[in-house]
RNA sequence: CGGACCGGCCGGGUGGCCGCCGCGAGCGAUGGUCAGAAACGGCUAUUGCCUCGGGGAGGAAAGUCCGGGCUCCACCGGACGGGGUGCUGGGUAACGCCCAGGCUCCGGCGCGGGUAACCGGGCCGGGGACGGAAAGUGGCACAGAAACAUACCGCCGGCCCGUUUCUGGCGAGCCGGCAAGGGUGAAAUCGGACGGUAAGAGCGUCCGGCCGCGUGUGGCGACGCACCGGCGGCCAAACCCCACCUGGAGCAAGGCCAAAUAGAGGGACCAUGGGUGUCCGGCCCGUCCCCGGGUUGGCCGCUUGACCUCAGCGGUAACGCUGGGGCUAGAUAGAUGGUCACCAUCCGCUUCAUGCGGAUACAGAACCCGGCUUACAGGCCGUUCGGCGUU
RNA sequence: CGGGGUGUAGCGCAGUGGCUAGCGCGCCACGUUCGGGACGUGGAGGUCGGUGGUUCGAAUCCACUCACCCCGA
């Protein structure tokens, strides 16, 4: 994944968390927000629950490869939170479980143009 | 051949496909600049769903228990206080680490002395926070007479009384001597034997133990040996004393750039500097601390270092010196991966071979090193010890 | 990166190196009541987070270690 795809600021971060559509499975949570880019920003959150530092790194190293061969829709601010289970489970149910999330979240389409007019202040950076 | 202890080393491999982060080169784009009439171009900076090459977690990266380098702040020097270390010598940038040695404790083997109890030294292996208890203060529960200056039961001598009468025995009391025996305890004035004595005692002798800022001697030293003198404990991981070390903070150190906001805010001006042409005065800046407000973006620090490796030399060793060769992660919410196949190892089931299924430890760099400690599947090498088999 | 704290019965906490480690709530049994609560009496329940050391003796002192919590930049 590369940099430009990435979520680094922490107040868009917060931003995202807390206005975002939140939708939740047994292994993930996901937070979307449109942010009015030609491009989606993800960013991923394994808490100390997930595990130790090794399954940490390897979760969120699955992940990042899980959706980058998902290509999702430009146009998103994403937060993945992995939950406690995470760390236990394998590479293909990691995978339907992003899967799951996305389509439930139509993130395969770009955000309506109505819906889109929130994240515009913060696109002007 | 298999086992135990100790020490050292390694810690999955190969190949597809799809990715990530630095570095170098090429190509393209954008900006600046140079030369030029212009085109073409040179240099430089930034950049890329671009191409190629090469690199990309550990022995503990961990815990953060010590020691340094580096950076900023403070600083005339010293003392006190605080903290740390604690046998000796060496190694080192330094250490609470490492090496060697001393002493001491434990285990094993065999030896000597002694009637015995027991004691001594030798070899091998392992452990030790191991300065001072004759500077002072304090503590040692319960038990016990007594836990630091003590005599309960006792033993012995003298006096006196009673009883019996054999100059003696038994019993009670008083005065004095003793610390051997009993008993208590974790610990009771050095242990054992003999002599000695009224009874006794290191009072003396022998075999040992311990102490000494006593003498000699060997050793750089801890300390050893011999002689001499002597023999009331234990605790300093109780306060303490002695010797040595020690300024504080930490890469979010610290510096630069950009953006943003709000400071006529409060205090200190000792020292220093700038402007008003010069000197004096005045004025304006300025410096430091606190409070309030803004920013939480980018670059440097950032990886060449007490580095790795090979050879020679010095040293018992830790380690050092000299010479040759090598460059080996630099991310910034954090790259070093995902998946498939085969092999290797282990486990389970099945089996003539074999096949099937599962698992592959502990664990993830964040300024960098030297140690310590803790976690760890499995494998390799070496020393010592004893076992089995064969010659 | 730096600093501090806690761990003792099911829960919340005491505990000058020395007797069988205590207190409150809770739990169990019995009494009381028609029954329950309250009350009374009796009782059970502890590797003192772990390992090692100092000491005659350790919950207490020391070292290492594990888990959890808090604070500062």
């Amino acid at each position: 994944m590369q940099r430009q795809h990435r979520l680094g600021a922490a107040a868009r971060i917060s931003e995202v968390h807390r206005r975002g559509r939140s939708v939740a499975n047994g292994l993930l949570v996901m937070r979307v927000l449109p942010n009015g880019l030609d491009r989606s920003r993800f960013c991923f959150v394994t808490g100390k629950r997930v595990g130790k530092a090794v399954v940490r790194n390897r979760v969120k190293r699955r992940l990042r490869e899980v959706v980058r061969n998902s290509a999702p829709a430009p146009g998103w601010d994403t937060v993945l939170i992995a939950r406690k289970g995470a760390g236990d489970a394998d590479f293909k149910q990691l995978e339907r479980a992003v899967h799951n999330l996305i389509r439930r979240t139509r993130l395969n389409a770009p955000p309506a143009p109505a819906e889109g007019q929130d994240g515009m202040r913060d696109a002007a950076k």
